[in-house]
RNA sequence: CGGAGUGUGGCUCAGUCUGGUAGAGCACCGCGUUCGGGACGCGGGGGUCGCAGGUUCGAAUCCUGCCACUCCGACCA
């Protein structure tokens, strides 16, 4: 039998995890490359996906009080210049639009030179200032706070390297920013929405992740404290599927965002932002796929049964397609995950067991196959995408019709926590505690990291730290990168102390995740 | 921007060393037989061989320059 994927996702050889990945981003129809260096199209199976997780985010986001709203793709660089940090941090990494108007000389179309703006415009990589400008405006007093905003939009981030999903130079997210009038409010706010991503995340992605705050090294560029969720991958590296930032008052007087309080007295506001964008689509694929492509949690499926009619070119196919429609009809009338069911029913005039494969590799959750013979004995014979071979056969069920049209709501339900404790499994077997030094950590990865030969599956370690700052903390990352690895975060569920830190032996004050990275 | 590799039809690649009418499999179109675990037969469409120069009677093939992509670094959601 031809597998579904010329590669697999698991041969011990990590150099070939990114090859499957993109096999399995273009047999299951989500993205491909496009002409623009670094952009991706993101095709209309791909962008169900992210229609149905964008669905699903923004109803937890207006569910703790967020309003949408919509801002410049472009911002004036002054306004980009007035944090430092801000700067800094983004500069290497924006695309700028300098000129507003082209001219052909000599028959080529060129940029006119008389065209160029008084400032440039930077398009945005993020939108702290275009949107701290705004809050500067709209905020006088204490009852105009919290302000609770978020917008949807695409940010471009002029990337050196750039893989489908995982690092485009544009990529859309959803990017929250809000206005508080202290530092609790803002910090319960940042706190908050992290757990909105937790949730989401493993509740609807069914990728589970560990919630932390990142070491001051990793910080957001001008944040005070950052946080994250950091998904493991089937390879071991770490995915940063969302981050939360605490802005302090950095941004609030670098923008003049201020509020007149009860006392009536003129102070600064304290800000927050988060975002999760398209990446997280990767992070399905690299945690859900298997070697017979994508596999994806009901909840972000844009079908999640599809139903492949048997046709022969014969007059029985009519009663096969009436079979199947009234079917399809009855599974769209239920509910499952606190949805409609989303069933389609495949009339396309492909052969049927090209259609069937073609769902599997896109990771239908349900595919449903009637034919004649079905249709006679009123029954339907199923398989499920999160357990479709058992072996090397596949597993397919018939089951009487309405048996089938009763259980499927609880089936979908099922895939969905199926896929999550699977990811779960994998996430709790793999990060390794009870490394004591430094030598041992390097020892675990491999001090020699050969280039062509990759290294086999490592998962992440977790192990007390002292949380040193400034040059100590430089040291500490300088000596991990030299293992390409980083630390991802310090999560919020604190095991007691078991030792001293790893790196500088002085007394440990918490847990502190290490994993190499996407 | 550094290291390595690859550019030949939608995909995977052969052909390049040794210059001589651009190929295969899959995919696609037509007809027929099929169809319940990735069909088969016959016929067909589709490529200025990444781009630009050069050498030559003749270049996918040799030379020079450039570009793109992939993987590994640096950067980063």
């Amino acid at each position: 039998m031809q597998r579904a994927l010329s590669v697999s996702r698991m041969t011990g050889n990590r150099s070939t995890f990114p090859e499957w990945y993109q096999a399995v981003v273009r047999e299951a129809d989500l993205a491909e490359n496009s002409p623009v260096r670094g952009s991706m199209i993101i095709k209309p199976w791909g962008f169900g996906v992210w229609e149905e997780l964008q669905r699903d985010l923004d109803r937890r986001i207006k569910e703790t009080g967020h309003q949408n709203a919509y801002f410049p793709l472009f911002i004036p660089l002054s306004f980009f210049a007035k944090e430092a940090a801000h700067v800094e941090g983004f500069a290497k990494e924006m695309a700028v639009v300098t000129h507003h108007r082209l001219k052909t000389v000599d028959g080529v179309l060129g940029v006119d030179p008389e065209a160029e703006l008084d400032e440039p415009l930077i398009v945005r990589p993020t939108s702290e200032t275009i949107i701290g400008d705004a809050f500067s405006r709209w905020i006088k007093s204490h009852r105009d706070l919290p302000l609770l905003i978020n917008q949807w939009a695409n940010v471009v981030r002029w990337e050196m390297r750039t893989r489908l999903f995982l690092r485009t130079s544009e990529f859309l997210w959803q990017e929250g920013h809000t206005a508080h009038a202290d530092a609790e409010d803002a910090r319960a706010e940042t706190m908050k929405m992290l757990e909105v991503y937790r949730d989401f995340s493993e509740t609807t992605l069914a990728m589970p992740v560990i919630a932390g705050e990142k070491p001051e090294n990793e910080r957001f560029p001008g944040a005070v404290a950052t946080y994250s969720i950091e998904a493991m991958m089937q390879d071991g590296k770490a995915l940063q599927a969302g981050t939360s930032h605490y802005l302090g008052q950095n941004f609030a007087h670098a923008q003049n965002i201020r509020f007149q309080s009860a006392a009536g007295e003129l102070e600064y506001c304290h800000t927050t932002s988060w975002g999760l964008s398209t990446r997280v689509i990767g992070g399905v694929v690299m945690t859900h796929g298997d070697d017979d492509g994508l596999r994806l949690p009901p909840a972000i499926a844009p079908r999640q049964i599809v139903i492949v009619p048997i046709l022969r070119d014969k007059p029985e196919d009519a009663e096969v397609l009436a079979y199947g429609e009234a079917l399809a009809k009855a599974l769209n009338a239920q509910t499952t995950l606190g949805e409609r069911v989303r069933a389609l029913l495949d009339v396309r005039g492909a052969r049927s067991a090209d259609k069937r494969w073609e769902w599997v590799r896109r990771g239908a959750p349900i595919i449903v196959e009637v034919g004649p013979r079905d249709a006679a004995a009123g029954q339907v014979t199923y398989m499920r995408r999160d357990r479709l071979r058992d072996g090397e056969k596949i597993a397919s069920h018939a089951v009487p019709r309405d048996t089938f049209i009763a259980a499927a709501p609880g089936i979908l339900a099922e895939i969905q926590a199926n896929l999550f404790t699977e990811a779960k499994a994998m996430l709790d077997a793999n990060i390794r505690t009870g490394i004591k030094t430094f030598d041992q950590l390097a020892e675990y990865f491999g001090e020699a990291v050969d280039e062509d030969e990759g290294s086999a599956f490592k998962g992440w370690v977790r192990a007390p730290w002292s949380r040193p700052t400034g040059a100590a903390l430089e040291a500490v990352d300088a000596r991990l990168k030299a293992l390409k690895l980083t630390l991802r975060n310090i999560p919020m569920d604190q095991n007691p102390i078991s030792g001293p830190c790893l790196f500088t032996g002085d007394p440990a004050v918490e847990d502190v995740l290490i994993a190499r990275a996407y």
